[in-house]
DNA sequence: ATACTTACCGACCGTTCGGTCAGCTCACGA
DNA sequence: TCGTGAGCTGACCGAACGGTCGGTAAGTAT
């Protein structure tokens, strides 16, 4: 009765179903705000259950954690370094990025909130981990930039590579809330959002040619 | 015995005491995670007393909410419209903002997490009431700096204000966790931050004169 | 003195929490 | 044919949850 795909709800491996119901619960609500029960109501199994394939609480939300890291790491890979200039590259890398983080929203959710968390001692770790491995090929980048004279040399590698992390990163936290504000058409459209952002941010605001 | 500021901890009104706990630990952890007890004990008072002021959680969360809001509303009257081009204008409000978020974390923690949580019915007033009046400022701002020519007018004010509204939040999340990161010295210092932001967006990231 | 109000608390309510335990079913190797 | 171990469950545990109850101590107006 289990290893045929029957079951109107279309119910999986088990500990598979117990990872996804609560990757979906801790990407919506948190580690507090979801209870054991939840979970395994939402996986169509027992409580107890759970506990079969997981030692507790904590041991479930790593192991959810982790499977979300891996699967971000994967994604990071496919943004192999194209040719082009230094600014084609960033922007198609910044627009990767974007794509990759709207593509897998729950596990975006879960980092992004296990990273900012000032709490949690693994907060470090998968920030240094997944942050840290987008926010230094970026920096490479704009640092090759100006070496090429691309890009002007006094503006801090770091913070241009904070700034591009922050516009995806902020666009993909507030664009649920920006759905009600009508101005903000961009909201609804990331490709014109990427673009329009690295336009500003490559290009400038100024007209060329005045201070 | 309440009427004199006595009292090693300083302890305060009785329902300010309440408020205060409140907003330091709903900021800190949320709402879930944070018990009546918890507050109780924070504030030097019983978990009874706090519903004799408040008529539940959801009350009390929705008063420190008002607080943390009325507060943020002032802040942004400070922020009176300077002389100078749009430029300096623009950078002033934003450094402006940074600071007031940086001077106010706890209500900001607070406001930010109920702007970006998805559920939460009030979610979306808050955005209107808060974020609505800084966003609206800043594309203003940046639309009149297009018809003086100051700006090209081949942006988007709203994305513009977007993106200096989301250097500033997310600068704010962040840097708790990208103090462990050594490269990014920025984090330490707001003030160069803003400048370095502001430099970028408004003059741009490309030597002048080339496409 | 009396009566009423406000601030406050110990003890307790029903419910839910994270977690445990004894025991069921069933595929599979000996 | 008989373990035996993995997957799974109903019943249950002590603790903590949000919230209530009866009652006390202190003012304050009459």
């Amino acid at each position: 009765m289990q290893n045929q795909p029957d079951n109107k709800t279309t119910q999986s491996d088990g500990e598979q179903a117990i990872l996804e119901a609560a990757e979906i619960l801790f990407a919506q609500k948190g580690f507090d705000a979801v209870s054991m029960s939840a979970i395994a109501r939402l996986a169509n199994t027992s409580k107890p259950n759970i506990y079969h394939h997981f030692k507790n609480k904590n041991d479930l939300y790593l192991a959810v954690m982790k499977t979300a890291v891996q699967r971000s790491s994967v994604l990071l890979d496919a943004l192999e370094d194209a040719p082009g200039t230094f600014s084609q590259r960033l922007t198609g890398f910044s627009t990767g990025q974007l794509q990759n983080i709207l593509g897998h929203k729950r596990s975006t959710q879960l980092i992004l909130r296990e990273t900012l968390s000032e709490d949690s001692p693994q907060g470090q770790e998968i920030t240094r981990l997944v942050m840290g491995e987008v926010f230094g090929r970026l920096v490479e980048m704009v640092h090759q930039g100006q070496r090429d004279k691309e890009f002007r040399g006094d503006i801090d590698p770091t913070l241009a590579a904070f700034m591009i992390i922050s516009a995806n990163m902020f666009f993909f936290q507030a664009s649920p809330a920006m759905q009600h504000i009508p101005e903000a058409e961009f909201i609804d459209d990331a490709g014109t959002y990427s673009k329009g952002v690295m336009d500003v941010l490559i290009n400038g605001m100024l007209q060329r040619g005045d201070s």
